[in-house]
DNA sequence: CGAAGTTTTGACACGGATCAAGTGAGGTGG
DNA sequence: CCACCTCACTTGATCCGTGTCAAAACTTCG
């Protein structure tokens, strides 16, 4: 079982069969640990496998110039590089922020999987789709929300994303970015974004001590990120 | 024949069989008309279809507070919401800059030829994720770089996009956007954006009349907006 | 306990936003 | 065919959010 969370999080949004369950418990897979900044993928590889997020955080990061932008965040049951399968050629790094387990599956064995089962194209391309559904909010985010909602808004997407994976306790997560990192994912300067920390500290909003988040005031934090975790496709629309 | 330049792009890069692509040229489809600002797709709609551009231009549009953020833009040749196969509720626009012809393909078709056919999944999969490769480049862009890369980086992934589809010409382009679109695309306001044109004009960069933008020095242009085309995946990797 | 990394603070600079007004071009109707 | 209107582009002045630089305080961990 290379990811219980994963496994659930699929079965809540597409309803796996018993049979595809089956398979996916099955698949082959090595597991590593890595360390705070450790590299899990670089720019330039070309990927014969897939990650799968056990438990920890991890980032995709590409240099631009002087900057090392964060693209995109992952956490536990997330598959960071699902994208391999068809464009293999990795034209950014995926690192590893604070300890993470992960898990390596074998495209050989994903793509037996797949062209056996639509519904497992369905839960697998979905997942992609929901990671382009993400970016798009980062577009809008970099584009049109100064510093104070930007960084919120990461702080809410964070919050409501592990959530569904029981990674939320009393509005409190586990967090071990550091402010150059969020700096990095919200295009700001470190300095802007002790600034604005601060601010959402004043305010009432957050704390943040010794690598724990937590939510203060969800709902007013929420309304000033100008969040809505919709774009998060946390369940299945057919339902709602 | 719903585009002859989406299956000459999906062709050249995934290899379609004989069959798959009489599949893709039998595809009952319905064609429509818009003129410059019509919506195509809504924000609330429940898709049970999908879009092909035809001819034009047409851009993803996302109301964040005040601003019209601009998420994405396709052309001739692209399918801007296959995402609704799998995530049919619409959380955005889909509108048309300037006149555009569009298809329309039921999604219960698509569906069709997709559980039969593995390399079309592998072909349209594909196409969502080489979308999603330019989301990054986006989120890298407004987070990293300054209004004048910012805007000439636009222009280049624009020609590079043409290009493939036979729509540059002598390194002249038709663009039926305003200073206002291009603004709300790079998160920039629109007196910036008049101002980093000029400036990009009086470098002997471009030139930009009556709808037709040129690249007088393309490398140069380039180099100023630190653009690489990898991450569009114009060809297959595996040739490369 | 020391060293390195992280957070915090202050002073100052600058890119880009905003506001306001003017110019130009395309489209329409008389 | 011209007068007018509208919309897009342009220009100048000023303001503000955020960046940069530099140094100090605090943490974490070996």
């Amino acid at each position: 079982m290379p990811s219980q969370k994963l496994i659930k999080r699929l079965q809540a949004v597409v309803g796996l069969s018993e049979q595809d369950r089956t398979k996916l418990v099955n698949l082959p897979y090595m597991v590593k640990e890595f360390t705070d900044g450790e590299y899990i993928v670089r720019e330039g590889d070309r990927a014969s496998r897939c990650v799968i997020v056990m438990s920890g955080f991890v980032f995709r990061q590409k240099v631009v110039r002087t900057r090392a932008q964060i693209l995109s965040i992952y956490l536990a049951g997330d598959m960071p590089d699902l994208l391999t399968l068809y464009l293999p050629l990795m034209d950014h790094n995926i690192c590893s922020a604070g300890q993470s387990t992960i898990g390596f599956v074998p495209h050989t064995y994903l793509n037996d999987i797949l062209t056996n089962s639509s519904s497992l194209v369905h839960a697998l391309w979905r997942e992609t789709l929901v990671d382009a559904a993400i970016y798009r909010e980062w577009v809008a985010s970099l584009g049109s929300r100064d510093a104070l909602s930007r960084v919120g808004h990461l702080v809410c997407e964070l919050a409501a994303r592990l959530e569904v994976v029981g990674l939320l306790e009393n509005a409190s997560f586990y967090l071990p970015f550091t402010q150059q990192n969020i700096a990095d994912a919200c295009g700001l300067s470190i300095v802007h974004v002790n600034r604005t920390m601060q601010e959402l500290r004043q305010r009432g909003l957050i704390e943040w001590e010794r690598r724990t988040l937590t939510l203060l005031r969800r709902k007013e934090l929420e309304e000033l990120a100008d969040f809505t975790p919709d774009y998060l496709h946390l369940r299945d629309e057919k339902l709602s």
